[in-house]
RNA sequence: GGGCGCGUAGCUCAGUGGUAGAGCAUCUGCCUUUUAAGCAGAGGGUCGGUGGUUCGAGACCACCCGCGCUCACCA
């Protein structure tokens, strides 16, 4: 144990031998630090008890000011030997990072701090560990400046309850996280949508073409897998009869991890009888645009250097249209051997068992994908990526489908679903020779869902969005570990 | 999984083969409106781990562990 914890348990000792308990049941806080210094007029000599972290204390032998921090920031507390007695005795055996409770009047001090002068002082809780402290310091032009900030990442993640105390911006995204996620469910609830919950333990996975998460259920004696989608539940709702269904969690995907790609994500997903894809397009504009309103009051964000403007109605781009007008290809008159050919030339590796629709997706994304900049919707691709949309009503061989880019990067995924039962066991099957074929990301047949649409599935418009990756251009954050509080890390 | 980089005090970092360093934090003393409080003094290290080279390794070499960036796969 180093010294900076043994002098700690010392502490410890000695504060119990003054009466004082290190580790309170409860304390009766009416006022925050925020609340406080944004409404000095109203508290200036008025009584207040405070709770939270001491993060500075610059003792002056007989009187001492800390700085203490609750959920909402920091704020002055002053403490005076003739006024609290034996509390300051106590005091003096305090640390950075003990929690406190201060029962007194807000003032203001000599060069201006709005503060709160203690009448009495409680120990909440005795912190054992010293906290990497970050001194702030305010310069002449009013920026904040911190000396030694706690920026190791990896202690940062695996000990988030760490960066979260010391680093005042992290607490912020997650803040603004949980608001994003509430507008959204807020958009949804007035939009007569019904939220539900299906199962993450699943005899067939699909929905999505990934690699699962595989485990074992053992009384039933049978191998389940953590869902990659939640599409194949929610469809089958959409056939018992909900017109409108949504879900908001965690899907699971057994793929490399980097700063896009943290093993559970969390998802959410839509479906709306009765509307195809186009109307879904207009819906995500309006609750992006919505949303971004309500929780940052602007539709235009600053995104690496890039002006991002979610305000509705996005750009549309039709893949196949793009393809042809970019590289003078007509991707669905062109063999699959033409498409190889125009790889190879422009450099890339194949492993020759993509399928057609594979080529069409690569050539996209390589020459046309990451020059989108703006909110845009990408639409019309090619039937064999998409085993669960419905084909397009006028046009052969892609499908209702489109994703919407900002930045190069995929936020959503959306289609017409797919409702015709004939059609889509073939895709099944389609699906099920690619995987003999050695595709592992080829969809499984499910039978109880073709089951299910066989029934009747109404005409239906279904939508997914990455909710982490949405966070992460809302809040300017590069990498999703930014805004996963705890992504996962090798043990 | 491949490539590049990093790992030294609680935190942030110096240290290019010869006694392990700084600032902040901690401790002692002084200090009753300070604010990166100040002044004077003190303590604190398995230099990520294991081997090796060398008279001598924090440094050089090999392997391992962990992290970051990046490429591949995916959302």
């Amino acid at each position: 144990m180093n010294d900076l914890i043994k002098r700690r348990y010392e502490e410890l000792g000695e504060l119990n031998k003054l009466n004082f308990e290190a580790y309170a049941y409860d304390y009766e806080v009416n006022a925050y630090s925020a609340h406080i210094k944004n409404n000095f007029d109203l508290y200036e000599n008025k009584d207040v008890k405070i709770a939270g972290r001491i993060m500075a204390i610059r003792r002056m032998g007989k009187a001492s000011f800390a700085h203490i921090q609750d959920k909402d920031g920091r704020i002055q507390i002053y403490l005076k030997k003739d006024e609290i007695g034996n509390s300051y005795d106590a005091f003096k055996l305090m640390d950075i990072g003990d929690i406190i409770g201060v029962d007194g009047f807000v003032f203001k001090t000599k060069t201006g701090e709005i503060s709160v002068h203690a009448r009495s002082m409680n120990l909440l809780a005795k912190s054992l560990r010293p906290i990497p402290i970050a001194k702030e310091m305010i310069d002449e032009e009013g920026n904040k400046k911190i000396y030694d900030q706690f920026a190791d990442k990896e202690l940062r993640y695996r000990q988030r309850y760490v960066d979260l105390i010391v680093n005042p911006d992290v607490r912020d995204v997650f803040i603004k996280r949980t608001s994003i996620i509430t507008a959204l469910r807020n958009y949804l609830d007035e939009n007569y949508f019904v939220e539900v919950e299906t199962p993450v333990l699943q005899p067939l996975y699909g929905g999505a073409a990934a690699r699962p998460f595989v485990t074992y259920h053992n009384s039933l004696d049978r191998t389940l897998y953590l869902r990659i989608a939640d599409e194949l539940y929610l469809k089958r709702l959409i056939v018992g009869g909900f017109d409108r269904v949504y879900e908001i969690s965690k899907d699971f995907r057994n793929e490399g991890i980097d700063k896009t790609h943290n093993p559970e994500f969390t998802m959410l997903e839509l479906y709306a009888a009765y509307k195809d894809y186009n109307w879904m397009m207009e819906f995500v504009e309006n609750m992006i645009n919505t949303v971004s309103l309500k929780v940052f009051g602007k539709t235009e964000f600053i995104v690496e250097g890039n002006i991002i403007n979610f305000k509705a109605p996005w750009n549309r781009l039709s893949m196949v249209d793009e393809l042809k007008k970019h590289l003078g290809i007509d991707v669905l008159q062109a063999s699959k051997e033409d498409l190889q050919k125009e790889l190879k030339q422009r450099g890339f590796e194949m492993s020759g068992t993509e399928s057609k629709g594979k080529l069409i997706d690569i050539l996209f994304e390589e020459t046309i994908q990451h020059t989108i900049i703006q909110p845009t919707f990408v639409i019309d691709y090619p039937v064999e990526l998409s085993p669960l949309a419905k084909k397009h009503r006028s046009r052969e061989g892609i499908v209702e489908r489109f994703e919407g880019f900002v930045l190069g990067r995929e936020i959503c995924n959306a289609f017409s679903e797919l409702n015709d039962p004939i059609d889509q066991r073939q895709r099944f099957e389609a699906q099920a020779k690619l995987r003999e074929e050695g595709d592992d990301e080829a969809h499984q047949i499910d039978e109880d869902f073709l089951r299910a649409i066989e029934y009747g599935m109404p005409p239906t418009a279904g939508l997914g969005i990455g909710i982490d990756r949405l966070v992460m251009l809302l809040t300017g954050q590069t990498s999703i570990r930014d805004v996963v509080l705890f992504p996962q890390m090798r043990t």
